[in-house]
DNA sequence: GCCAACGTTGGC
DNA sequence: GCCAACGTTGGC
């Protein structure tokens, strides 16, 4: 059973019009570290799953695109490693490595939905993503909240 | 740029 | 194992 996932991105860093723009479409989904978001990762992302886009840190926090996951498993970031890397981890050791990755690939351009249009919504503020001091980076989003944002943003 | 909320670290 | 101090996230 596919799922859905909410993954942020500072669009100063990394924005969905990268994605778009990158080759096949597809990137790796570098920097994530925190355990909780790792462990989703690893243990329950499958190919496949959908994945919307959101820019946090920005003018208009939202979803702005629709990607999916394109990576069969979570396999090692190789930025840990990298001394050179801002997401470099001097701790994470090479035989059992602590951070993961998956590979994200464009789906769908979709109208951008904002932070506080989904704070507005009824049927919406319950999603993680607009409770308070909720920053975890990727994060399930139960299938009725798409359904909504289908049908009253997208359709 | 501010600062509340949260996660991690490390002394004890 | 507790918890204060610190660093980061991310909306505003």
């Amino acid at each position: 059973m596919p799922r859905i996932w909410l993954m942020k991105s500072e669009p100063e860093v990394f924005s969905f019009e990268d994605l778009q723009a990158a080759a096949n479409r597809t990137t790796m989904w570098e920097g994530v570290r925190n355990y909780q978001a790792r462990n989703f990762m690893r243990d329950r992302m499958q190919k496949g799953d959908t994945v919307l886009f959101y820019h946090s840190n920005c003018k208009e926090p939202g979803i702005v695109g629709l990607a999916e996951i394109s990576s069969t498993e979570a396999y090692p970031d190789p930025t840990q490693f990298d001394p050179e890397s801002a997401y470099f981890d001097p701790k994470s050791d090479p035989a059992n490595p602590r951070w993961l990755v998956v590979d994200v690939t464009f789906a769908k351009s979709v109208p951008p939905v904002a932070l506080k249009a989904i704070k507005a919504h009824p049927e919406l503020s319950a999603m993680k993503v607009a409770q308070r001091g909720m920053r975890l980076s990727v994060q399930p989003v139960e299938e009725e909240h798409l359904a909504i944002i289908q049908r009253d943003f997208w359709d």
